[in-house]
This record gives C-alpha cells, structure tokens and sequence, in this order.
DNA sequence: TTAATTGCAAACGTTTTGCAATGGT
DNA sequence: ACCATTGCAAAACGTTTGCAATTAA
C-alpha cells in the first residue's frame, strides 16, 4: 500500500536518488501490478495520465530501480523482460506453455532441489528469478 | 554419428522434407556442435565452406526442424535462442550467472520437484528446456 | 546553481519477412 | 514441371544510447 511505496521512495532518496513526477508514477505503476509487468506495457498504463512520458525513461528508471536493488529483472523467455518490485520478496515463476498464465511460487519450494544440485554438481542455484515451463492446471 | 544423422534425414525425408546442402550441412554443424548453439554461432562456422549460405535460411532451418520436433530451442535468457537436436535427448540447464557456462542437467533430477509441483500446484512442469540460473562450483 | 533526469530520434542486436530466383523431387 | 527452398534486402522487435533541454535538489 502507500506506506509500502513511501518506505520505498524513502530509501532511495537516501541513495541520492532525485524523485521525478515519472519515477513516482511508475513505482505507483509498478506497485499496482502486483506482479511482473513489462516496460512496454507499463508505459502504456503510464502514457495514459501522463502523455509526454518517454518509453526510454521508463526503461532507465527500471534500470536504475534494478541496480538499487528496488526492482527484481526477470526474463521469462517471452519477448519481453519482465519485473516486479524487490519488496514483492523473493519467488520463481511457474509459466504455462499454453495460456501463457505466470504462477509465482515461493522460493522453499525449490529448496530440496537446491541442496541435490549443491551437493552433486556444486552449483548453487539462485533464490530467485527461475522461470519453470509447463502446463498449469487448467490446461492439463 | 553418422548413422545417427542419416537416421534423422530419413525421419525428415518421409516427412515431406527437401534435403538441400544448406540443410544437410546445417544438420552436420548442429551435430557437431554437442550441445547448444545459436542461429548466428552455427552461420559462422557454415558460411567458412559454404560462403552463400545467408542466415535467414538457418533461422528458417532451425524453426522447421523445431516444428518437425527433431530439434529443441531454448532461451536461455542470453541474447540469443539456444538450439540442439532432440536426439540429444532430454535435459536442463544450469547456467551460471558469473561466467556464463551451461551444464547440462538430465531430466531425472528434477522428478522429484515435478512431483511436488503436480500435487500441490496442479502443475506439470516440461522435462526440457529449463534453464537454471545460479552459480557454478569454479565461480563459488 | 548544477548535476541528475528527461524526451526525442537514431542506433542497436536478434529474428522475421517479402519477393524474385533457384533447385530438389 | 512444380512447388519448396534459397539469398538478399528490408522490416520488425525489444532495448539502449547520444544529445540538447529541462528540472529536482
């Protein structure tokens, strides 16, 4: 909610970061989507309240949310890389080959796996950000 | 080897297929390659002995023998689509976010996570393609 | 005041497409 | 001979960048 966001805007103001009318409404944007939304669409949710909006200050302030560690960047494999805010916390994605439909799942989940993977092959997988294929409930 | 390509030609043959040198050649590279390799990538190492060859026919090569089913295309997430032939078999990948190595992971060990996304997610994760992201034991 | 941020337009890298010419079957 | 396939050039796509103008601090 608002307070969420404020605490948000606070911390990157501490980093020196300059609050733009842009920035704000994107992060409002980007909070109202609840999920992973992608820059093209944002924009297009943006450009409708405010029409001169650049679609590439929508992909530099994503960018620059990224490296502050505000935004989480996810590439489904889908055209279009996709994102969601860090305060979202940390999950996979479970994404249907046939409607499309992205599930999040919470990183425990994976857990098991990644302690077999540690364990046989050294490798440690990430907390987040995996994009597992298949086909969602109701399409089985 | 060999007889394994020509296995694959025969299975396309019946299936209507024209074998013309691109394809072939492209067959052998795809082959040879072992693993996966992008549209660009398999271009450079044809154009060497057949310099006409032009990158839309390996695109385009690439995406009939995916519809055909006799190779899998994977996207990584890197710039560019990943390809290998399906006789290769089924795997996933665990792609290190540090030095960019992909290691190949079979299928079998992601039975127990398909499982548990079945019966709890009514989920039915693909047994390919999955690319996983974290870091390999070296960059540990 | 001044350095960060913006909008625009142009560039980028990968992939797709239209079309006339070529070549397997 | 026929129609799938090819090469070329151009377009499409998502994304990044250079630059002069604007603006939050």
């Amino acid at each position: 909610m608002a307070c969420d966001l404020n605490a948000i805007i606070n911390q990157l103001r501490d980093k020196g970061w300059r609050l733009t009318p842009q920035r704000q409404m994107l992060l409002e944007a980007l909070h109202a989507a609840e999920g992973h939304i992608d820059a093209e669409t944002l924009w297009e949710q943006m450009v409708r309240r405010f029409p001169t909006i650049s679609l590439s200050t929508v992909y530099r302030t994503l960018e620059s949310l990224r490296d502050l560690g505000a935004a989480t960047e996810t590439d489904l494999g889908l055209g279009r890389v996709q994102y969601h805010l860090a305060s979202h916390g940390d999950h996979h994605h479970l994404l249907c080959r046939q409607c499309g439909v992205v599930l999040d799942l919470p990183s425990e989940e994976l857990a098991p796996l990644r302690q077999r993977l540690l364990a046989r092959y050294g490798f440690d997988l990430g907390v987040n950000h995996l994009a597992l294929r298949g086909l969602c409930s109701g399409c089985r």
